[in-house]
RNA sequence: GAGCGUGUAGCUCAGGGGUAGAGCAUCUGCCUUUUAAGCAGAGGGUCGAUGGUUCGAUUCCAUCCACGCUCACCA
């Protein structure tokens, strides 16, 4: 740090002004190997990138820089620059220079830039993690220790994205993930909306909130845990489909697949149900899967997954008969806890009916679902928002689309009677003074806006991150999150 | 929240009760087509923090902090 001090003094003494204004930059990288042609006269660009590699060999020098596409190799001659060749001899790795010059091939084959001009457009004071590489005799890059510590790869996202290029690669895929989910919404004439982050209430799933304070009116406020609940009251309201990609926040455990605040898509649409919504998010997946990696298939840790329309789609209890042996139908909670013990489950003694074959669902099915699979008809206590199935008593009408072992979407008809809706409520309130600090709160407006009358509704979440981490073939949510949560650096 | 593990130079890592090591990076010199450039030389560390044991602790012990993995929790 010293010593670039030291060499920004003398730059600054020389005329130059280490932080430039901007560059006219007129090629990047890789466009200029795609357009190279040995046999055409020689090409002039500008590019501006960072310096990520020096050899220096007296009165002449080669250097890598590495622009928002890739890196080009820059060859420097004091013949060519003169003073500012002295003051390339000033520069280091981590700086970030501007080049005229122009396209040539290298002895050696490397497509680089002549420089016939440099400009030096922002000093680094801080030295990089130096990551070298070179390409094996197979093409494959070899990396020598790589900047790899996880904690300042979080931490320092910024470094991690210079040095690591696959970091970028993942949050360019994800950006391409929103906006086909986007692209796909709005194509179907769904509403893009903005709901409040700041609720009075929170609500539409079963989790702790964080709670904050609103100096002005002097009241707590919650941030959201879903935007269920008002997406619903837009539908209400009378649009046809309506639809928010947003950050929700729940003050849970964080690990591989929990960050405390994370993306989530949800979408409600009027007049259908969750038959048409499993076709829906087939659509709606297989097209994302497609256009971020050109295939629907995708390779996740040791498996392959196909994205490929219709997945597979089973009950929960007929899941659960093929991977138990064990059928849960019609059973009262003592079987279904007899059945738990066979299959080797400790299941907590208060919990009731649904959570016991949420339980054994979770366990004994759930990570052996690789492939995407729907899972339909879950128990009613699971499930305060969804309709009642329309045939299977104490069942919902709820999916959630299993990929890779995780649950990644889930979807209901939504329950749009009111006078059921508040007796769901009601159930979980009594859950809550039992001390289910997750139990949802009963929420009169939402009540209200029920009995006004909420069209037939079909409503889909789906975990952005997750998804994320499966298209990108990623097994942390903070390697798809650019800041993941950590705690504060002492 | 629990268990296990990690923390040593800018980065990646060795080491080990007696004042600290490598490669890359950095600095100096040579080098006008190099590419993990090369050659010769040099500098760089509160060994995560705090206590304890010891003549002596970076090393052993305890506590704390941060991170990782697994589990628990968690749609």
């Amino acid at each position: 740090m010293l010593r670039r001090r030291d060499e920004l003094q003398k730059l600054i003494e020389m005329n130059i002004n280490p932080y430039a204004y901007e560059f006219p930059r007129t090629a990047f990288s890789q466009d200029i190997f795609r357009s190279f042609d040995d046999s055409a006269p020689p090409q002039t660009v500008a590019v501006a990138g960072r310096i990520m590699s020096i050899r220096r060999m007296g009165k002449a020098s080669f250097c890598h820089i590495q622009d928002s596409k890739g890196k080009i190799q820059i060859y420097l001659k004091k013949d060519d620059l003169g003073k500012m060749y002295d003051a390339f001899k000033l520069m280091d790795i981590g700086d970030i220079i501007g080049v005229h010059g122009f396209v040539f091939r290298t002895k050696m084959g490397e497509i680089s830039v002549h420089a016939q001009r440099l400009e030096l457009l922002a000093k680094s004071l801080r030295p990089l993690p130096v990551v070298k590489e070179k390409i094996d005799e197979h093409g494959n890059r070899i990396v020598y220790d790589p900047f790899s510590d996880k904690e300042l790869r979080y931490r320092q996202r910024y470094v991690d994205l210079i040095v690591n290029p696959e970091v970028r690669q993942v949050f360019i895929k994800r950006a391409k993930i929103i906006s086909t989910i986007r692209k796909f919404c709005d194509e179907r004439g769904y509403l893009e909306v903005e709901t409040p982050v700041l609720q009075p209430l929170y609500g539409g799933a079963s989790a702790r909130p964080f709670i904050t304070h609103h100096n002005a009116l002097d009241i707590d406020l919650y941030l959201r845990i879903a935007d269920e609940l008002y997406l619903k009251r837009l539908i209400v309201g009378g649009f046809d489909g309506v639809y928010e990609i947003s950050k929700d926040f729940r003050n849970e455990g964080m690990d591989r697949t929990h960050n405390p605040e994370f993306t989530m898509m949800e979408i409600y649409v009027a007049y259908k149900d969750y038959m048409w919504m499993m076709t829906f998010v087939e659509e709606l997946l297989s097209t994302v899967a497609n256009e971020v990696n050109g295939t629907m298939k995708v390779t996740v840790g040791s498996n392959e997954v196909d994205f490929t329309p219709p997945w597979r789609r089973l009950t929960m209890y007929d899941a659960i008969r093929e991977f138990t042996g064990k059928s849960l139908e019609g059973k009262n909670e003592k079987e279904l806890r007899e059945i738990a013990d066979e299959l080797g489950l400790e299941v907590d003694q208060t919990v009731g009916i649904g959570a016991i074959i949420d339980e054994i669902f979770s366990e004994k099915v759930e990570p052996f679902l690789i492939q995407p699979t729907i899972i339909t008809d879950y128990p009613i206590e699971m499930s305060p928002l969804a309709k009642k199935h329309r045939f299977k008593p104490g069942l919902v009408e709820r999916f959630e689309v299993i990929v890779n072992g995780k649950e990644l979407c889930n979807a209901f008809s939504e329950l749009n009677d009111p006078l059921d809706q508040r007796a769901r409520f009601e159930e979980q309130m009594k859950l809550r003074a039992r001390g289910d600090e997750e139990a949802h709160v009963l929420d009169e407006d939402y009540l209200r806006a029920l009995e006004y009358g909420m069209p037939p509704t079909a409503g889909l979440g789906i975990g952005i991150d997750r998804l994320t981490m499966i298209l990108t073939n990623q097994e942390s949510i903070r390697d798809v999150i650019l800041f993941p949560q950590m705690k504060p650096e002492r």
